[in-house]
DNA sequence: TGTACATCAGTGAACGCGCGTTCACTGATGTAC
DNA sequence: TGTACATCAGTGAACGCGCGTTCACTGATGTAC
C-alpha cells in the first residue's frame, strides 16, 4: 500500500511538479482522500518519503555506474557516474526537479534527507580519493586558495571527505556543481533550439571538468 | 499602477515562490481581486511581465559589470560579470528562482522572454569574442569536438555568437552553466553548513572556469 | 464447529480555506457644447 | 458658467473549482474461546 501510494504520487509529480496533491493521489487510487492518512500522517511526510527514495535511487545509480569500469580508469568512472546521474534525471525529471529545483514553498526538508542527499557528491569525491591513493591524480597546488577558503574546505574535508586536500576538494565541488548545472539546463529547457546532440554535448562538458580536476587521460 | 502591481507581486514571489496569487496581490494593494484584470488580462500575463523585467534587471547588472573594468582585462571583466549575476540573485532570490528554478507547472514562457533571457550568456560570450579580436585569448584546439557537436555549435555560433569557434563556445557555455550552478547551489541551500566564506568560494570557482576557458591571467 | 469480539482499512461528510475569472454595477473625473 | 454625457478605475457578488485535515462511522477479516 505504502508503495502503491508512492508510485502514484511519483506519477503526479510529473504533471503537477512539487505541488503534490493528496486528494489527486487518492483519486487516482480509487480511494477517498482521508484514506491516505492511514499511511502518511500528512502531505509533507509523503513528500519527504518521495524525496528520500529519489535521492537513494539517484545515489544507487551513480554508485553502481562509478563501480562499473576498470577501477583504475578514473576518467571512465567519472564519465560513467555523471552519465548515470543524467540518465536518471532524464528518466525521472519530476523527481530530479523535486530534489534539485527551486525549494518547495513552505516545505523544509527534515534531517533524514541529508545523508541520502550526500551520496552522489560523495561518490564523485570518492573517485578523487582513489586517484590520490593510487597516485594517478596529483592534487593542485595548495596555495591556490585564500586562507579563509582553505580553512573552510579543510574543515569540510575532515567531516565528509577525509584525506582530500582543500584545493582538490574545491575542484571536485566544481565538477559536482557543473554536473548539476548541465542536467538542470537540459531538463529545464535551456538547451532547446541550441544543441541537438545532447549526449555528445554532455560528455564533452563532463570531459572538460575532468580536465580541470586533473583526471588522467586514458592511456 | 502597473508598476505598483508588479512591485507587490515581486514581494509575493519571495514568500510563495512561483505560485503567485492574484488575489493575494490585490489584497496587499487594498483592492478587490477583479481590479487587477484592468491591468493584466490574466495571471500568466502578470507572471510573464515579471519574468521579462527580471531578465532585464539581471541583464543590465551583468552588462554594466562587464563594462566596468579595463577593457583589456578580460579576467577582471569575467569576474565582475559573474559577481554581478550572483549579487543580483542573492538580492532577488525569488526572481532568480522564477527565472532559473524548476519550470512553473502549467506555465509556458512566451517568446517575448527569449531575447531578454539571452542577455547574460551573450555578455559572457561577448568577452570571449573580444578576447579573440584583441588576440588575448587563443581558441582551444578545433579537433576536440566530435563532428555532430562541432556542427551543432557552429550553427549555434552562426545564429547567436558570430565568430566564436565551436570549441571555444563549448567552454563559454561551460562557464555559463557553472555560474548558474554555483548560484543555484548557494541560493537553494546546498552550501549550508559546508562553506562559510561564500564570496571567496564563488570567486575561486569562477576563477577555475576562467582558467578552463583560457582567459589570460592579469599581468 | 460455532459464536463473540477485536482489529483496522477504508468511507463520507464536513470544516475552513484558497484560487482565477466573469459580470453587471457604481461613482468620480473630465470633456463638450 | 452650467448642464449632459462619456470615460473608466475600481466594486462586490458569484461561479466552480481545488486543497489538507478531522472525525465518527461501516463492514469485512481474522482471532479466541
Amino acid at each position: 500500500m505504502l508503495d502503491e501510494i508512492k508510485t502514484v504520487a511519483r506519477q503526479h509529480l510529473a504533471t503537477d511538479g512539487a505541488n503534490l496533491s493528496l486528494r489527486a493521489v487518492a483519486r487516482d487510487m480509487g480511494m477517498v482522500s482521508s484514506a491516505i492518512y492511514r499511511y502518511f500522517p500528512s502531505r509533507d511526510d509523503l513528500l519527504t518519503a518521495l524525496i528520500i527514495e529519489a535521492y537513494n535511487a539517484l545515489g544507487d545509480a551513480v554508485e553502481a555506474a562509478a563501480a562499473g569500469p576498470d577501477r583504475l580508469d578514473l576518467r571512465a568512472r567519472w564519465h560513467a557516474a555523471c552519465r548515470a546521474a543524467r540518465d536518471w534525471a532524464l528518466t525521472h525529471p519530476a523527481e530530479y526537479a523535486l530534489l534539485y529545483g527551486s525549494p518547495v514553498p513552505g516545505y523544509a526538508a527534515p534531517d533524514d534527507t541529508v545523508s541520502p542527499a550526500q551520496r552522489p557528491p560523495l561518490t564523485l569525491v570518492g573517485l578523487l580519493r582513489e586517484g590520490l591513493e593510487t597516485g594517478l591524480l596529483s592534487p593542485p597546488p595548495a596555495d591556490e586558495l585564500s586562507t579563509p577558503l582553505h580553512d573552510d574546505l579543510t574543515e569540510l574535508a575532515d567531516v565528509f571527505f577525509t584525506g582530500i586536500p582543500p584545493a582538490l576538494l574545491a575542484r571536485g565541488m566544481a565538477g559536482w556543481t557543473q554536473l548539476f548545472g548541465l542536467i538542470s539546463f537540459e531538463l529545464f529547457g535551456r538547451l532547446n533550439q541550441t544543441v541537438a546532440h545532447r549526449d555528445e554535448y554532455f560528455d564533452h562538458q563532463v570531459g572538460l571538468l575532468a580536465d580541470l580536476i586533473g583526471l588522467p587521460q586514458p592511456r
